[in-house]
DNA sequence: CTGAAAGCGCTAACAG
DNA sequence: CTGTTAGCGCTTTCAG
């Protein structure tokens, strides 16, 4: 068996108490004592028992973050800042995957929710009804979910939406598409309102293709829609969609950028490697994971001088960080052929 | 606060070890009082304390999942292969990345072993020695990493290897090269040494680079290495750093796969996006992450009446599970075109 | 500064 | 079949 607390206070002469405190509140022991137990505790191989541990103080040290699909390319920075950002704290982070699904999503919260001391939540696809529902009292962060209840980290994909409008209309381009992501996906609506409200001021024609799956597939097979359309510029949901959609043209014998001009959104690896290299909003991803740690963490160790008030909500509502976006131009976007040349 | 057994206990009018048995052990509770004690609990909305329960029975329902890198796309359908397996079994899969840094990994076999049941370790960067030595008496799967210790889920990426270099010399070329991997992969040195053995049978020079950080950029750096051994084939430690290449050969004037034929590793997602399409030896990631879960499963619950045994050995040493591989070909790989030719 | 005692929420013998 | 009794390993009052 592991060595215990009890193991090194009896080897140590004192108290099981004074051991705890040597570890865990060292400046409440004398120095002499404080060293020798440690020094025992060393020997013997002590290491405390987190489940224990966590009993007791209702504490556990962990976070959990949950996201919709770690296949999709979109989520590795985001996990690997949030990750050395709570190491940082001396937090571990525990990560968990939805599939997409709603269901999933919510057991997930349920489960996670119960061995860590608070949750980050990755655009979410649960309605915030739901959210508020399932979280209890543990502390909670959402990433790209706007919500009264929950401290917010929002990436500003409108503004992103605007320029990428703004750019094709400068290329030339009157009739564009925006294909929308999975239902509940508060970017995808974001994306679509802000593409519409900038073309609407800009007299361009706007058609919403989806909801479309996040992935590669879902814009393979979004193609035929898109082209039924007879825009000539498109903004996809993410890269991955993006990277699909030119898959699924490229089948159909239109040509990125020369028939039709794409437009991803992430800013992703895949949308880096991919050719012809994906012109892309850049989303904010690193720093979002920082952010969100830096937001739960804050929820869960009130900054001092905090009154009895619910976890993470100051007087004015809920804590909300917006971040900027910005529009990398490569080469999926060009200048609209003339119609003669089109076919 | 969250209603405990005891509420529940009080409210059914019943001991508090009742209501534990109605919820754990049915069976053993007369049906008309189970139903009362779990009505009772549904309508006071209890939900077990699973930090209690740890602490008591010593078991999680947890599963550790150590990857080195989630960014690379080698392992997220494992990990989501994994994920599955598990929750049919009705374990919790928590996952964690070691940034391709073997202190993370030992720090995180120590804290994350604290909460789980038992651990797979994909691409282990640890050696044998310490991976022992830190396990603890855990049960551990390893995956792409050999040991007498552990059960171990092995790809068979030798036998990839050797096609690879088949497929080459079928193509024309002669003089080869293979860029390794990190340090500690076990992986990287099958590569190598079958692609060793296969080209000497064959008569072919071939040449060794690395180790290569296994990553695009890694990649790109390497492609002035590469030129300078005057090969014509090479095969890649994985397809990060076969598309990293094709990157870095470009920028210094040599095509893919006029100049140079490119075999990746993986057959991963990023290898079938990037262009030109990648030839790579296609491991068997899904099965993999299916077989480490139900190894790691069968170690963790004995399949009834095995001996007093240590954790997961069988009585003839540990379980060992090697999967097959392929050679997929597609763009980057061509036949050698005549000297005068290149350059 | 240190020891004693209580208890976190649950399970697991052991009686009845 | 159900109640009683002990803890799991740790932290945390409360005394002294």
């Amino acid at each position: 068996m592991a060595v215990t607390l009890r193991d090194v206070a009896r080897a140590s002469g004192v108290h099981v108490s004074t051991v705890s405190r040597a570890l865990s509140t060292p400046h409440l022991v004398r120095a002499e004592t404080r060293e020798r137990v440690l020094a025992v505790a060393a020997e013997l191989g002590y290491r405390p028992n987190h489940t224990a541990r966590a009993l007791t103080t209702g504490r556990t040290r962990n976070l959990g973050l949950i996201v919709a699909d770690i296949a999709n390319p979109f989520f590795p920075p985001l996990i690997k800042a949030a990750q050395s950002r709570a190491r940082l704290h001396g937090y571990q982070v525990f990560l968990a995957d939805t599939d997409e699904n709603p269901r999933a999503e919510e057991e997930l919260i349920r489960t996670l929710g119960q061995q860590v001391d608070g949750l980050v939540l990755v655009s979410p696809r649960l309605s915030n009804a739901v959210l508020s529902r399932t979280g209890g009292d543990l502390p909670v962060v959402l990433v790209n979910r706007r919500s009264r209840a929950h401290a917010t980290v929002l990436m500003d994909v409108a503004h992103g939406a605007t320029l990428a409008v703004e750019h094709l209309a400068a290329l030339g381009h009157r009739r564009l598409a925006v294909a929308t992501g999975p239902k509940g996906s508060w970017t995808g609506s974001q994306l679509r309102r802000a593409a519409e409200r900038a073309a609407a001021a800009r007299g361009l024609a706007l058609s919403v293709l989806g909801p479309v799956p996040p992935t590669e597939d879902g814009g393979t097979a979004a193609a035929g829609d898109l082209l039924r359309t007879g825009a000539t510029g498109v903004i996809a949901y993410n890269d991955l969609v993006a990277v699909g959609l030119i898959e699924g043209l490229a089948a159909r014998g239109a040509g990125v950028p020369g028939d039709v001009s794409v437009v991803g959104v992430d800013d992703s690896a895949t949308g880096r490697l991919s050719r012809p290299r994906l012109t892309t909003i850049a989303m904010p991803t690193t720093a979002a994971g920082h952010a969100a740690v830096d937001l739960l963490i804050q929820a869960i160790e009130p900054p001092d001088g905090e009154g009895g008030g619910t976890a993470g909500a100051a007087a004015g509502g809920a804590a909300e960080t917006t971040l900027g976006t910005a529009l990398i131009v490569r080469e999926s976007t060009a200048p609209l052929e003339h119609p003669a040349s089109r076919l």
